[in-house]
DNA sequence: TTGAAAGCGCTAACAA
DNA sequence: TTGTTAGCGCTTTCAA
């Protein structure tokens, strides 16, 4: 009879133990054994020991893959993360991750940035697999991949920045208030011709965008601005910081997009005997860890990336256990650090 | 009659547009609409027409999940990363998620290296998603782990490292090796007392261990080791420095377990007054992109992880097909890359 | 080239 | 508390 079985399963299937054989080695049905496995409080003591036993005896392992077509909840998170940058968000997946996993979540990651193809294939992909909550990193321009996913219902978190438009949730901070609070504070020190070290990309340009305004505000000659293209190299910093040597010697401040960037304009004066802090003043963006133990310790704009992950998780699991969220959008905000550079 | 199919549907399900309704708008029946969908060659071109069409009015997107458990196929690839210091496999990772990606797979993130109990419920979490193959950060030592892996039947890539009893396929190399090669190359650098700064772990003990036996080799005195323990920190390299300047000031050599120890060890150095590198030879061991453009520029030992991610890919994939893998260890080797500290 | 039938392994709904 | 039944949305098998 035991040959009868194998018979029957040899056609298809993966040949793994399944619920069945659970519940048949422990004299029960197969709902039975799935609620002692999945709902234990719902079962009776006797029941529930043997059910344990012959999951014990078996080995088995629940497929999610069956439970999930069959609840229509996945368990599956999805992550967007930028390819080129991940570094910078890997605080946020880690902890992301890690409260996902303590709810019995799982965590798919998805590499955007490549071409734009491929970016309608990422998204294809991920709605495929019915995801019960999609992470993103940045926000999603209006635009067709924008409206698939509004589209296809699945609870959406955006992060790392604010908009007034979020397709459906939001954990972030303000890039304008940062660029503003950023001059007002070397401004404060005293600070009378600032300039930027920039990336091309979007959430610094608007940080840049509130930095010139301010100082622009308070009447200082205008910003000197470096853009340094697609490369956020330390490489990079340094090239910056000789330009600025040359072509605007009187600057006495620079905010940089990044702490690399701000890494190698230090190095770079360094090598060209401009004193930090006391003739220049550099902050960074970003706070990698162990640029605070760095002789000089870097000055720089620290955002709780970790906080990010682990509020982006509680927003998604609760939408997906079908709780409402309100608000939809938390800012976490961020802080200036000042060490040795400023 | 549409009313009669809501109905119908509003009992269970999604309500997302299935193969069904694009099959019913195309006039076809379902396998016939899955078969254009993925397998457009064995339809003709008229139904394959229709059925595309109705894709694109209905924005059909198939469900994997339902298409796994049919064909026993997830296209899941389940890596498993230590959570603490991931960005050292970042690299690995991102060329892994870039080769699955363009062949159709998809990656699913778990992080080990917290509790014993945890690492039983990822391993469970991760068998649970059935997976079409498994990614491990490193090897797995003999152990319950090793063992339910192994009757789980999914082909496992163990990486970083090299072993002569893989549970299955391996993409690495020789930690010892790479001890005994930065051993020699310091001494050929006519380098006299050789020290060790390294984390507390086990293959930079395996290093460490080669790199010490070289040395004794060669007669020259005993290696003076800094442990640092758990924290791999820039901090830690410049608290490890002030002890061997304090208590070995003979040292000439330090051969660091990570890169930012190393750049801690350089640090420390400096403030000391410590001559880097006529006095004091560094190396570090990862190649941080950054630590390249740093002044001092420093040495390093090279693994290229992203080669490492791309062949584990390729090995994973083809098994996830069916097709055997020999050899089944593929050894990618390291360089020595010396710049200014050495 | 196309289709009908029968599951994949699990859970929702309903009934006892 | 336990069980029966009927799917979830797709693909495999077999037949036309």
């Amino acid at each position: 009879m035991n040959n009868k079985n194998n018979i029957k399963r040899s056609r298809r299937g993966s040949g793994a133990i399944t619920l069945r054989d659970v519940a048949k080695l422990a004299g029960v049905a197969p709902i039975t054994a799935s609620r002692a496995v999945n709902t234990p409080e719902q079962v009776s003591p006797d029941v529930l020991k043997k059910v344990l036993d012959a999951v014990q005896r078996t080995g088995y392992v629940p497929n999610r893959i069956a439970g999930g077509l069959a609840s229509s909840r996945s368990r599956l998170i999805a992550a967007v993360v930028p390819s080129t940058v991940m570094s910078v968000f890997m605080e946020t997946i880690e902890s992301l991750n890690a409260s996902l996993f303590d709810a019995g979540y799982q965590l798919m990651l998805g590499q955007s940035g490549y071409s734009a193809a491929r970016e309608e294939l990422l998204l294809e992909a991920v709605i495929g697999r019915r995801p019960d909550g999609i992470f993103l990193t940045g926000i999603l321009p209006p635009g067709k991949s924008r409206t698939r996913l509004l589209a296809s219902g699945i609870p959406v978190v955006e992060t790392w920045d604010l908009t007034p438009t979020p397709i459906d949730m939001l954990v972030g901070f303000s890039h304008s208030d940062i660029g503003r609070a950023v001059a007002n504070f070397l401004m404060s020190r005293k600070r009378k011709r600032l300039a930027l070290v920039r990336a091309d990309d979007e959430r610094a340009a608007r940080r840049a965008a509130a930095f010139t305004e301010a100082v622009r505000a308070r009447g200082l000659p205008d910003v000197f601005v470096v853009n340094v293209g697609d490369s956020r190299s330390l490489k990079s910093g340094r090239e910056a910081m000789a330009r600025i040597v040359w072509e605007a010697p009187d600057v006495d401040a620079i905010f940089c997009s990044s702490d690399l960037l701000a890494l190698g304009v230090v190095t770079q004066a360094r090598a060209q005997g401009v004193a930090v802090p006391d003739r220049m003043a550099v902050i960074g963006f970003g706070d990698v860890p162990f640029l605070a133990e760095m002789v000089p310790a870097l000055s720089t704009v620290r955002i709780n990336g970790a906080e990010i992950g682990k509020q982006a998780a509680h927003f998604l699991i609760e939408r997906a256990q079908g709780r409402p969220i309100d608000p939809r959008v938390l800012d976490v905000g961020f802080a200036i650090v000042e060490r040795d550079t400023t």
